[in-house]
DNA sequence: ATTTGATTGAGCGTTTTTGATTGACTATAG
DNA sequence: CTATAGTCAATCAAAAACGCTCAATCAAAT
């Protein structure tokens, strides 16, 4: 028996836990071990709690703090095929602009991806809460107008109640959104309520609420509901929409683009 | 900043790799290497990834920042003109920060450098309508608040009416301001009365106001009021400001700081 | 004191990551 | 046209990390 000393109990280590990978960003399974004089499968086990309860993300090697940019680059094995459809569902959605919309640009890549295919158009307004779409737009392009709020990092985006203030003086014609996950019960899903807030806000703003989303969307669901279903009136998307999906909004009266 | 020896896991590797796109615009494989200490093989894979995330951009010898191309224009040899006595300036308002504080950061080049010097102070909360010092601190750094409001082109800042709903709902400690124009007659000045109008907002709502502004815009009018001096508490400025124009500025109770 | 259920650490086969090797490709020079 | 240098993708083997199982251990309750 190698340390007879103190042995900690398992919450107490897992706020030890905690407060080594907030402190860091970032740590190694190893060090834990030496740190916290535990086994390694004990360690292991510890992060498997803890991320299940959202507080970490492991990663091969140890664990990163979600809060961390570190793990913004979560992406899965789709994500270079995503690329694609991504483009493709941005030019689709592009047919709905005409001149002098003003039109709300959401976060999330395939939105992103739409706000690059904007940067030539001079005779419409953007409203964003989006700072990487703001800066694609920032050099040339439309009119732009970015809400008030505090930034989230993982997504850039300008998000909570501070938002509030300046959405309600606006009203925009088309609100292109984005989305984590979309399911006919839960609606929309998104990974962070305040985030889940503005976008709220945001629809019931917009006179048209256009969803971009590829096909890896539907039936996935996420932590915070960001509005129902009934509030979207087109979903862009591709090809590979599970048909019944596509039946049951159909049926609810939202228009489907498949591209 | 070089880390010699130890095997880095592979989020705060790519976290690096980042970090030396967004640094230097352009790298090439061999000196990731070097930086990272890491195989071409392991590097073209993490270029890959990040790749397929967006992140970046591959080419050939190398990888190249996907923001880079509009990053900067005319800004950049604005900044240089002054370069020395700015960042001075900068340096000197690091020192009004303290923990916990609220602070706004208007915008122009010399409160820029005051931003980058932020980056790595968490503990305190930066509102700001510039674009340029939000996309400095969107990374990493102090808890980010943008005031919404209409993107003025030219200065990359959020002005006009709208800025008025997210600013009245907020106060802070220390106002760090810029401006075009300041004489004892006119106040501060600068070019766009929608600049101006946020500007003098902003003051209204800060506890205490900090100008940064170096000797040259001492006597110079430019087309919009924006304040008069006794809205200032502190003017940091460089050594070379007129005589005349600092005794009276004293002598209407402004603290004076020249480096 | 004994039982019980949970927690821990070690062993072991599997998976992931990494760096080296190889052959293909491109561009430039001779 | 060939040679050469530089880069790249694909492949492979070694090392590290992983998940799983099982026995030992521990805390709490009977």
């Amino acid at each position: 028996m190698l340390n007879g000393n103190h042995k900690e109990l398992a919450p107490r280590r897992h706020d030890n836990l905690r407060e080594l990978i907030r402190g860091s960003g970032v740590i190694r399974v190893e060090e834990i071990c030496r740190r916290l004089n535990v086994s390694p499968a004990t360690v292991r086990r510890d992060l498997d709690q803890l991320e299940a309860a959202g507080a970490i993300r492991r990663v091969h090697g140890g664990a990163v703090s979600v809060e961390s940019r570190l793990d913004e680059p979560l992406f899965d094995d789709k994500a270079s095929i995503a690329a694609r459809e991504k483009n493709r569902i941005a030019e689709a959605a592009l047919k709905f602009v005409e001149t002098g919309d003003t039109i709300y640009l959401d976060g999330g890549s395939t939105v992103l991806e739409f706000a690059r295919l904007l940067r030539e158009r001079t005779n419409i307004t953007v409203v964003t809460n989006s700072l990487r779409a703001a800066h694609e737009l920032a050099g040339r392009g439309p009119r732009l107008i970015l809400i008030g709020g505090e930034l989230r990092r993982l997504s850039q985006t300008m998000v909570g109640p501070l938002t509030r203030f300046t959405l309600q003086e606006l009203h925009v014609d088309k609100a292109f959104m984005g989305t984590i996950g979309m399911t006919m019960k839960e609606g929309l899903t998104t990974t962070d309520p305040s985030e889940a807030f503005t976008k709220e806000l945001v629809m019931s703003r917009a006179r048209q609420v256009i969803l971009l989303a590829d096909s890896a969307k539907a039936g996935k669901v996420s932590f915070a509901r960001a509005g129902r279903l009934e509030n979207i009136h087109t979903l862009i998307t591709d090809k590979e929409l599970d048909k019944e999906f596509a039946k049951e909004l159909t049926k609810t009266g939202i228009k489907l683009i498949k591209v």
